[in-house]
DNA sequence: GGTAATGCATAAGTGTCGGTTATGATGAGG
DNA sequence: CCTCATCATAACCGACACTTATGCATTACC
């Protein structure tokens, strides 16, 4: 009944005092102020304004509106203001959700690149395993999600659904054998996995577990698992003391160096992709594409990547 | 940029949780919301609904502005409230002005009848002599004068422009000689002016004044003004007690009997018109009519009267 | 896993709203 | 008394916003 171009109408008739100079402010022409009132007058069923010769001035319902429209108008503002403060990345919030192991070295530098970049966008941080950062990013709970992914193996059921998302690579970490560093095979470089059938065996998270064992059981054996604990750096400290071997993500190896241990690469190789995952539509919010290109820039890889179709091409 | 009807579609969304049901809710076709919501998009240049799969939800641009939402329906709504409020007689305030003598008994009895029949409605009164209350009116200071014009003599002026105003018959009032009870001629009823010539005069305010000597100039002699009092009651006292002759209005004689003056009918009949009048507009605002219609009740004239247009004929 | 149902997007059509220019009427001022 | 200033009105016109009809995708169910 009552929009806001009635009240920006009436304000400007109050402040003015009179219809050709509210037209001016307005930018409008005077018969459109004059309509206007008409249809204000007519849609509200009372007189707003009060012809007295050739001046106007408002009656009671007329100043109640004026009145009114000051409120609201600046809420209207405030409401615009606010958007463009989004849109202009002076304002915004991203919820990222990412696997626990990619907090030690990749979020944080993500957040610290965000930061300085974009200082006045929040973003909050969740740890979650890929299967559930990817729901709440389904459900609308989170905005990127950080998962990993292997291209490899199809006996793990690491590969998601990623359906209707986006992803965008971030890099490719190579599983690693952590060994100690007086092991006989410490120094070839290069192993297989069957040639530590016979070791002792610290495994972490049920999934990273299951991915072991999917592995050593492509490879033929299968592995007896001593300790499983979910930190990597304790896992790192039990092969540095001997006790076993492990399987480490490249990116925890970079984080920090290890003198105490020495890592192999595998043979075959086994990589997971680390991916940012996010919706269409949240790709196109400024906050969560500058989320993303800090991400690719914490993680060195190309920002203008497009992004990497995983879905349909398991290898 | 933004309008109340954008503000209300997102609410809906927000609320219903979908374009159809908010579709429903407020009474449109499912396309309509579809490129509401596109619109709104791209004139603020934000993302404001995030599409996955066939749900939609709010992007943090879209919350924002169903946040503001609230707000301003609610003050649109109340706004419109209070417009119907007065519209509808349940609120108002009406500013009368009326001369002096008026408010002896006209003005209370007409605010008591207003009182009564709209309680909601405020009344402001401020005394004030035609002039005044007719350049009020004209400044848009008071909504309703109380004024009164004399008829037949166009020696005192009397008669203001009332071009652009519109004037309501409230009763004629007549002015009647008061003298003491034990004077020669009171038991005459009627009598003319002249028979008074030698009389002491007891005159009121400078325009009664000023009227009296007009009247006075007509019927041949000069009176001799002994007392100015503008206060009726103490001129019926001086009455009284003997010290002269004074013109009263009706009205005032009306108001309260006294038992110890005679009044007579003066030949010719000088009689004034009180009026009320407003401005034409302000005759169509609710609150302003109800009060014409409680003056016109309280002065015990027909309330269908026509406006006495009085400008055009002094005679 | 095929099929039906559901929900959003798009296209085309249409009326009305809200603006313009042009013109008239009328009060205010020199 | 004439002129200027202001509001009202008329005629015109484009664009916006809603409709119906349809397509396309996902989701759910058998």
């Amino acid at each position: 009944m009552i929009d806001a171009a009635g009240l920006r109408v009436m304000k400007a008739i109050a402040d003015e005092g009179s219809f050709t100079s509210a037209a001016n402010a307005l930018g409008f022409t005077q018969p459109a102020i004059s309509q206007m009132v008409r249809r204000l007058e007519q849609r509200t069923g009372t007189v707003l304004v009060e012809r007295y010769g050739r001046q106007v001035r408002l009656t009671e319902a007329g100043q109640v509106l004026a009145r009114h429209a000051v409120g609201v108008l600046a809420a209207l503002d405030a409401a615009e203001e606010e958007i463009t403060a989004i849109a202009g990345l002076r304002a915004g919030r991203v919820r990222l959700q990412a696997f626990p192991s990619s907090s030690a070295t990749l979020v944080p530098k993500a957040l610290a690149i965000l930061r300085s970049r974009h200082p006045d966008i929040t973003m909050t941080f969740t740890e979650a395993e890929p299967p559930q950062s990817l729901a709440a990013l389904r459900a609308g709970d989170c905005d990127v999600a950080v998962i990993f992914a292997t291209k490899d193996v199809d006996a793990g059921e690491l590969v998601e659904d990623l359906s209707l998302l986006v992803t965008r690579h971030l890099l490719d970490d190579e599983l690693r054998l952590a060994t100690p560093k007086d092991h006989p095979l410490a120094q070839t470089g290069t192993a297989s996995l069957s040639d530590f059938a016979s070791e002792d065996w610290i495994a972490g998270c049920p999934r990273c577990r299951a991915h072991l064992v999917g592995l050593a059981d492509k490879a033929g054996f299968r592995p007896t698992v001593s300790f499983e604990i979910e930190d990597y750096v304790a896992q790192l400290g039990l092969v540095t003391a001997g006790l076993g071997v492990a399987l480490v993500p490249d990116i925890i190896l970079n984080a920090a160096k290890h003198d105490d241990v020495a890592t192999l690469s595998l043979s075959p190789v086994s990589q997971r992709q680390i991916l940012a995952v996010t919706t269409p539509d949240l790709l196109r919010v400024p906050a969560v594409a500058a989320a993303l290109d800090a991400l690719c820039a914490a993680a060195g890889a190309d920002p203008s990547t497009s992004p990497a179709e995983l879905a349909a091409s398991p290898a």
